[in-house]
Order: C-alpha cells, then structure tokens, then sequence
DNA sequence: CTAATCTCAGGCTTACTGAAATAG
DNA sequence: CCTATTTCAGTACGCCTGAGATTA
C-alpha cells in the first residue's frame, strides 16, 4: 500500500533508544563494544582477533610461560587458550615447548613473527581507538580512560600493575 | 614438588595484565562488560536477560510495534528476535497480534505482566549499576556516562533522541 | 593415591547469513 | 513479478562445565 505508512517518525525517529537504557553505562559500554567490533572489522582483518592480541601482548611483556600462567594472567579459560594457541602456532607466532623440569606443561614462547604481527595490531588498535573516540578530545579520552581504569581496578585488584596507577 | 615453584610473584602479580592493553578504553570497557554480566547473575536470574529488557523497554516506551520496526529501532537482527518474543510470550510479557492492515505483520503488544516485569528488572539495573561503579562518586558517575553517551551518539546519530541530549 | 596441566566434547549466548513461507 | 515481513537453519564467537590423558 503507502510505502512512509509505518514511519510517520520523520521527527520522533524509529531508530531512538528507549532513555531509561540510555541512562546506564554499562548499556553504552555494550553497544559501544559492538561499534569497536565493526571498526576493526573495517580496518582490515589480520585473522587475529581481541584474544589472540591479548596473548601475543602478554607472551611479549612477561615472557614465555606456562598456559596456565597465562590463564591465570588473562582470565581466559585454559580450555579456550587451547584453540587460541593452536592459530598463533599455525600462523607461526608462538611455539609450545615442553618444559623439561615439568613435563605436564608447555613452555609458550613468541616469535619473531609474533612480535612482528603484535606491533602490527597495536597500531590496528590504535588507528581504531583514534576512530572510536573520535568526538573526544585529548583530555576527556584521558579522562574517559581514567574512571574506566579505576572502575576496572576496583573490580579485578591485582589486574592492573602499581606501576600503572 | 615444591607448592609455590610456579609463583614467584609475590610482589609482580600473576595477574597483572599487559599495560598495553591497559591503555585502551575499548579493552577496558570489553572487561567491565564482563564484569557487569557477572554482578547481574549474581543479583539472582529472573531468566531475563539483556536483550530480552531491551524489547521490553521498547514495547513500553514507543507502544505496540511490529518486529520489524522493534529490530530496526534497537538494531537486534529480525531472525535473532523471533526466539527473544518466543521468550516473552511464554513468559506473559508480551503477545504477538496479525497486523489486519497489513497481514505479513504481527503486532507486539507489551502485557500487564510485561510492564511488571520491566520495572523489576529496572530495579536490578539499578542495583547492578550501584555495584559496578561503585569506586565512583556521583559526579564521576555522570561525567563518565556523558562522555559514554557522546561517543555512542556520535556512532549510532538516530539512536539518541534530541530530548535526551 | 591425589593433584596439576593440557586437551577435547559440548552447552549456551550474541551476532550474523541465507533461504523458505506468506502476504502486499 | 518483485518486495516486505516473519521464521528457520546454520555459522562463528566468547564464556563456561565436565571429563579424559599425562605427569608430578
């Protein structure tokens, strides 16, 4: 019939949110991990994804370890680390090496190729960080970063270095 | 063999994650939505969960809808909300009615039931958002969601309405 | 014998794709 | 004939549980 019969929201506009969602953070927090998302998806696909990332930068700043200790360190499930570790070993950014004093665990270690491939997500995660905040200036992303840290610290103590704050 | 061998970490942490990823606002946000889905199921299960609020909320602040139109507002795909109003309707929340002008359509109607329902899990909303940002002082807490909601309306131009900032 | 490490199988959720059925 | 709406089947991801195999 009438194509413009379901939209006569030419001002109220049907794609509004409803306030009483808009008003909690951790609403905003959601949607705004799924725009993340599609911003790297868009600045091109390395086939690494977060996770991946988050081992790579882990092996490189505390060195090889156990997949336990990282685990441990990352809050990821021993049992999904498996497959994580399995691509990294595959695209040839980490290797599993037994450890001869325990013989149950697997010493990780990162390549050459790894760090390679680490500097070059970082500078994806910064190009996409640059787009996600792009209506903030300097210091409100400083500001931003800051009570996200503290709330963060607040919830997970001991996941965020003395060093860093 | 020695209990403590695998954490000589008594003042580095085990679980100190990587700073550089630290730095970055979206990887933060990506764990403390991990963190609000805990204290969520931790406030007790009314087998609600985050999408299912969404499309009440929906239902109760825009009136009776069609799906299409619901999938279009809160950018749920349309496949995934036939299994989310299932849901509903089993539950009493919400009813599925045939559009009479347009018979390819059903109209969603939100139930009595349903607006019950939204108010208590509002009020776990409430609670939840307490618990999450607790470290945060009133002020800190509405800085933080203005600079949340700046970023969002800046990707998702539509989803904020002009009323709401 | 008990416990730790790695692995595999599988469940459940969110986000997405493709296609069928019905109706305009 | 072509398009719109709803629905279903199936994929992939992240997070979780339970259990097996090997070793301490």
């Amino acid at each position: 019939m009438m194509a413009g019969m379901s939209a006569p929201e030419s001002t109220e506009d049907g794609r509004a949110l409803p306030e009483r969602l808009l008003r909690y953070p951790s609403f905003l927090m959601l949607r705004l991990t799924r725009e993340a998302r599609r911003i790297r998806a868009f600045l091109g696909d390395d086939g690494l994804r977060a996770p991946h990332v988050t081992v790579l930068a882990c092996l490189a700043d505390f060195g090889p370890t156990s997949q336990k200790a990282i685990s441990d360190r990352l809050g990821i499930d021993a049992s999904d680390l498996v497959s994580l570790l399995d691509d990294l070993e595959r695209a040839g950014y980490a290797t599993r090496r037994r450890d001869d004093h325990d013989r149950r665990r697997y010493t990780v270690v990162l390549t050459t190729a790894g760090k390679r491939a680490l500097r070059r997500s970082m500078g994806v995660a910064e190009r996409m960080n640059d787009l996600l905040l792009e209506p903030l200036r300097p210091e409100e992303r400083e500001q931003l970063h800051g009570l996200l840290l503290r709330v963060f610290a607040h919830h997970d103590p001991g996941r965020v270095p003395e060093s860093y704050r």
